[in-house]
DNA sequence: GGCATTTTCGAGTCAAGCTCAATAAGGAAC
DNA sequence: GTTCCTTATTGAGCTTGACTCGAAAATGCC
């Protein structure tokens, strides 16, 4: 009776065991090989499992890929809450500066992961991580920012998704400057200022204000922003109309 | 001997049309089914040649991309280079918005490209764009960044490097959200606001200290100019509406 | 025309993702 | 322990697609 309680349970986990080196095996391969260049008979290999077990795990080599990358963003995202978690500060732009650091040594750290996650997004429809992965990783920066607008600390009329651009996709392209000059060139470049200059940028930009005269450019730019989205969204009813 | 003279001439334009219809089947290939679905067969297939020949024009696969992508950023460069001499004004921050409207809609539109550029640049040694291409599109940014603070519109103590990150990350970052909310979300985002709230934020990080009300100026006026463009949008639409 | 060189070609080779029939392992009933 | 059924594993083979190569066609030169 002890046998039969446990042996279910005994041979679930040797599955999920072998699932586990399968992924490991994966990632460790596509890590060192990318996605075309690894071999599936070398995953095989170095999770001690023939070539076909593999197919019995996942339909076919696109999703292993798939979930490797899922694992790999969730991974991101329990590590950019545990930064946050465990900061010590509690101001907006300490913690800001906190993810800023984390996210530009994580970017350099796993370009290959990053690229290939939207490279394969369009051609290869099957290996597409989903919109919810992502948009869980940058909900980090999202709940960082309200806050800090709920706090005061922010201005209340700056515009979350703007904000996130700026943060995210520069200090993407900076990573990507950054592991350029890596190889060869002798001025590397260094993440420290980077991070300083982001957060100096959102000091300057997004800090509450405090003086009337950058209110009023505020409401401009909105305004404007405004304006410009109207139109477009004019542009395309116009084009739904017939003829 | 007239013959003798004009051969080779031929000749050699026989051969420059065949490279050149090879590249651009491949170009038409890769964009549709990425570098791994292309087929070969098909790129000689729509070049109309053998599958052979290919490979004495090209020595595999990975090289025609290589050189289909770097005539992709050739290309880019020269149409950026294009907009900026034909833009009708000079101050610094109109141009930046053109070069801006410009880069966002390219990269939308060759989002693919762009992607494979860099994810092949790492595992596929063989596949990678030089840093002389890329820096040469950039260096249409630097140029106009330079000049603003030559002519006093810029502040002297910016940086450049940072203010390019700040520049083509955020929009790289962003066409990559417009891209991804297209297929499937019904409120999509435009590209006015992100390149309105680009300049924005240029103009107060950047913008010499001392023209403060002369930007407001700039602001309302283009402001005014964005409501009458809205008015004649308008006027047209109602002008086509049945009744 | 005749020889030399270059260019084109596609059938054949090879490598890698994937299939499948055979085998092994695991467990239930007696 | 034996039998029988279900499930897991395997690697030899199938398929596909990049690439090779010897032969043939085209071109150049006299």
């Amino acid at each position: 009776m002890a046998t039969k309680a446990v042996n279910p349970e005994t041979q679930r986990a040797k599955l999920e065991r072998k699932e586990r080196a399968i992924l490991e095996a994966a990632r460790g391969v596509f890590v060192e090989h990318g996605f075309d260049g690894a071999r599936m008979s070398e995953i095989a290999r170095r999770a001690s499992i023939g070539e076909g077990t593999i197919y019995s795990y996942y339909e076919s080599k696109a999703e292993l890929m798939l979930t490797v990358l899922q694992q790999f963003w969730d991974g991101l995202t329990l590590e950019a809450e545990a930064v946050m978690a465990s900061s010590q500060v509690d101001g907006f732009f300490e913690r800001l500066q906190a993810l800023a650091q984390y996210h530009l040594s994580t970017v350099i750290e796993n370009a290959d992961f990053i690229n290939l996650t939207f490279a394969l997004r369009r051609n290869n429809s099957e290996v597409s991580v989903s919109r919810d992965h992502l948009r869980h990783y940058v909900a980090v920066f999202d709940q960082l920012f309200r806050r800090g607008q709920d706090r005061g600390e922010l201005r209340r009329d700056a515009v979350l998704w703007q904000a996130r651009d700026i943060f995210y996709g520069t200090l993407e392209y900076s990573a990507r400057s950054i592991e350029m000059t890596m190889d060869t060139d002798r001025t590397e470049r260094q993440q420290g200022p980077v991070v300083d200059e982001m957060i100096s940028l959102f000091r300057s930009h997004y800090a509450a204000a405090h003086d009337a005269v950058e209110t009023d450019r505020a409401t401009l730019d909105s305004l404007s922003s405004k304006l410009d989205q109207l139109s477009e969204q004019f542009d395309a009813l116009s084009r739904r109309l017939p003829q």
